[in-house]
DNA sequence: CATGAATGAGACTTCATTCAT
DNA sequence: CATGAATGAAGTCTCATTCAT
């Protein structure tokens, strides 16, 4: 990571990125455009961000965090369930809130320019994990390894998302029984 | 008479193309380094394909018809649980014969570059929907929208490709418990 | 000029590059438009012409011969105003029946494409200059090259095809009074 | 602060445009040719012109705005024939002074690449315009348009001047002899 | 640090021409 | 002779990155 020179100007470009991946793919998005919707210079941006992976990576990596700053009354002492429930909830009300969070993610992660390291857990996914630990305490389950239940469980959000927000009409259903799935499915046998 | 427009060399273009996707991504795969792969001339790939873009979707129709042909003893008559077990193990065959195949299809997906027309379901998209309809008949989950459950095993077929790939050593036991919890997620209540 | 191999053909390619180079103008009309149009394939048009240039070349000569077709009843007899009037409103007739014949010829002349050798000088040019050489005898203009008048009166003449093919409604005053101003600046002293 | 995008620069292309244009032909004159000619890079141009297309608009323009800087001792009280005399002598002065400037300004004309709102007026057609109406007064040519009238003179000074450059020897009788010719078909009757 | 002009390596695509059939 | 697939040079334009100011 670099050390900042103006935050508020990394942040800027950062949000630029977003916005600009969003609406035009990462692919069609250049970095003068970045710039332009950022209010800086062509050439700033690269004092910000030595190469345009360099951004990308560091935009996957500020998206991930993001999700953790929405844990803050995240119900610690409860029963399994409740905790995961938590989160599925909270995720769903993010990516109804930010949709262009979750597509560029996505995008981000077929890019095939992210560097290793990006993936230490966040600690959103470290509640997940316990939460599945103690959902699976006991059954066959808990002999899978722990990253592909993880993993299951983050697609089975982002589908839930995606498909609300293109059918929301459906919201309350999809995130009701879609949920009832996810933890049918985690409590099998 | 001139030389006939050979389907060998339409082919050669394909899977050069799904290869150097593969290996390059998508944005990064200059249609020069797949006609090199391909073994003709730069021009020539235009012969077959007016476009990148027509190639794109072209290979992405390929693909998701390929899969389809892997079900010739689809065991029609039986059950709901042996009809999708059975299209999860030849997923699993098929993902962990052709990695590129699946990670191509998903970069496919997120390029923003298909057509519309494209999205009409397989034939093993309208088995999923079968036995998915068998299998949560008189359930809540009934009244959940088909597209959205098939997405769903899609994601989990495709996250357990991915992490078997990532990690060949557990490749039984996510095969056998990854069925596991998708069919308990499907039979909840 | 190159032995015909089938003329019927042959004329068929210049007809269709006469239609093409005016709806598309002759940089932006490719060789493989023209054998489309003319109902051959993409190679048989260069057993008829080596390359592009020259067909432009026979284009340009058989559209300037092509005047010459229809000076039948030329009123070889009468005196210079009558002869030179005979022509303009032949050209001015021509022009009408087709304008694209006129439009092609000023690209090709523009094009920069065109070799020597194709400036011999048509039966209508000579008699354009018999004409010129009869109505200016006796006055100063008779010193002028008569090169450069026959390229007065063709400038002349186009102009008012021109002008008339995108105005209309104005054909008869301009093709009556353009003539007057040609003969009046001819028979200037 | 970065360095100023040079209106140096900016004439540099315009000028390497004019002469690979003359040169070579709009068609056959490559932007390559054109940035090489000016001494900057290949992507350079771009930052000047978006286009090929812009360029040539902007050329034509400004060829077009370059013959009124020259028209600067216009005799304007004077008659009629004197101003129109005038006109002419400017332009076969130009004419032999840069020949190219005519040639291409006629390519840019046939080039169908010319947006509209080029076409309005210069400030030389505004005088040649005024000079016909005087001209004409009272004669039966007032009745023509008065754009037939201009599209005739600019033809009889462009053929003037393309001669004068074939046959430089027979440039003061032509000069001469070519405006009684203009002036007596004006002021026919 | 900020700026944005300059760069030049490619990207995709077109097209005249050739030549195997 | 006819065909049209194959070719590859060339064309226009884009863009990440550098660097003079």
């Amino acid at each position: 990571m670099s050390r900042p020179k103006s935050g508020d100007k990394r942040q800027a470009i950062l949000a630029a990125a977003l916005k600009t991946f969003a609406e035009r793919g990462i692919g069609a998005a250049p970095t003068s455009a970045i710039s332009r919707e950022a209010g800086i210079s062509e050439g700033s941006l690269f004092n910000y961000f030595k190469t345009k992976d360099e951004l990308l990576n560091e935009l996957f990596h500020l998206l991930r965090m993001e999700f953790s700053h929405h844990l803050e009354d995240f119900p610690h002492g409860q029963d399994a369930r409740t905790r995961l429930h938590y989160i599925w909830k909270k995720f769903l009300q993010l990516g109804a809130a930010h949709p262009e969070r979750l597509k560029v993610l996505a995008q981000l992660r077929t890019s095939g320019k992210l560097l290793r390291g990006n993936e230490s857990p966040s600690s959103a996914v470290v509640e997940v994990l316990r939460a599945l630990s103690d959902a699976t305490k006991g059954s066959s389950l808990s002999s899978l390894p722990a990253d592909y239940m993880v993993l299951m469980v983050r697609a089975q959000m982002e589908i839930t998302v995606e498909f609300i927000n293109a059918n929301p009409e459906v919201a309350g259903k999809c995130s009701e029984l879609g949920f009832k799935m996810l933890w049918a499915g985690l409590t099998a046998e």
